[in-house]
DNA sequence: AATAAAACGAGAGCACTGCTCTTGACTCGA
DNA sequence: TCGAGTCAAGAGCAGTGCTCTCGTTTTATT
């Protein structure tokens, strides 16, 4: 027993049993994630389970319940969708490139993934809170705008724009000091229309994978959404 | 027991039966509703039969299914909030205060009623395909808007705005064609405009009861949407 | 006014769900 | 080698949507 050791003591390192476990615990979520694409939210263990051909009140050993499950889902799913506005704002060069594409990418990822935009993006089941693992992967999105705008704003890239309507006082004093912990640069106009972009982009993705494009859009919807984001590109200033 | 048909012969000309159904079932739905707001869209027709003292099956005989119920208060919702937008307009003069009277009705009922809201426009069940029944009451709020745009329009009280940037060929043609249906007399262009200004509404209030503003903008909210509806404003010409 | 037909509420029952607890086999670390 | 911890399996509980049957009541027809 002790010349197992011997023969490949780095790999036992982190002992069979663990190795197992890990193995296990993201096929649970690949099958998870499977049903997730046709039974949608509610999601049924004892499916997921039976698939594996293991016993329901197995899967408990690995998730300690439906809910956590659900959250381990929607935290690879944010970290899939940040990966993907990042990757692709990486490959493009210039401003307006860069931001279409990012814009192109969110989309894409949400069409090839309709379900899990819809788990991440649709609406929250009344009870539950979203637990603290998963505002950091949520904010990765929101992230890579606010970096594209700021980037571009120091290099003086971006035309100043027309300030008005003006914001008023008490929500721009909110906004100056919610922006002041990440990005004191900001202005706070240039971060005003930049979360009209934000929710133009994500709105507008919304509408087309919850069907209300449906008998009105129907071919063009990708020109559609690359008009909007052209359109909101001309609204911060690029 | 002629007697009884003498003594009131129009009141029960929809008959008893039919009187007590149509109670039950407003009922019911008004059971349902009020289970909604604490556990969602999984409402439980068996609870929902046992808080009105009756027994489970007993409710099939109002509802053929649970989808069912549901879609009777998905209707009803829209229905709500169709008339909510539409009272709004109709107590506000000029175009401006009319649009902004709009947003703020539609708000102001997601926000009274954050369920109902999730319901319809949040993630849509994969299974569940939106019957004939709803397009109508569904379309009551986008008809508001268009028929805003265009009274302004014609009137001559919106502004020539910017072209740019310029509406894909396909795009156009296709949007062309469906507003050809309804409002001929619409510039595609203002269609274009007014579709920006319809996303970003839904999508404000959308990540403002889905919480995506948490920790960022908790005491503005109301500000914040008033202002990115000026900018919509501006934005289709106002 | 009597009778056939339809609608109704209650109950039992089926297959399914999330979740808990116990049991026996297995693996790990000392 | 041997306790301790981990694991899969199974039984079981309370809950779900939905179906079917069975008497009762109301409606419609003759």
């Amino acid at each position: 027993m002790l010349s197992f050791y011997c023969y490949a003591p780095e790999m036992t390192a982190p002992s069979i049993r663990a190795r197992v476990r890990e193995e296990l615990t993201s096929e649970i979520k690949a099958v998870a994630r499977r049903q997730l694409t046709t039974e949608g939210a509610n999601l049924s263990l004892r499916a997921v389970a039976r698939e594996l051909g293991m016993v329901s009140s197995a899967v408990y050993r690995y998730f300690p319940s439906r809910d956590d499950l659900l959250t381990a889902l929607i935290i690879d799913c944010y970290n899939e969708l940040g990966e993907a506005g990042e990757k692709a704002v990486e490959g493009a060069e210039g401003l307006l490139s860069r931001w279409l594409a990012f814009g192109h990418g969110i989309r894409d990822w949400a069409l090839a993934h309709p379900a899990e935009y819809a788990l991440i993006y649709g609406s929250p089941v009344p009870g539950y809170k979203a637990p603290q693992d998963t505002v950091g992967p949520a904010s990765r999105t929101t992230t890579v705008i606010v970096k594209l705008l700021v980037e571009g704003y120091l290099a003086g890239e971006l035309k100043g724009t027309d300030e008005r309507p003006p914001l008023p006082p008490p929500l721009e004093t909110e906004m100056r000091r919610a922006i002041n912990e990440i990005f004191p640069e900001m202005p706070v106009g240039l971060l005003a229309r930049g979360m009209t972009a934000w929710v133009q982009l994500f709105g507008v993705i919304t509408f087309e994978l919850f069907g209300r494009f449906n008998n009105f859009i129907e071919e063009s919807r990708r020109d559609f959404f690359d008009h909007q984001m052209r359109v909101m590109a001309r609204h911060v200033g690029m």
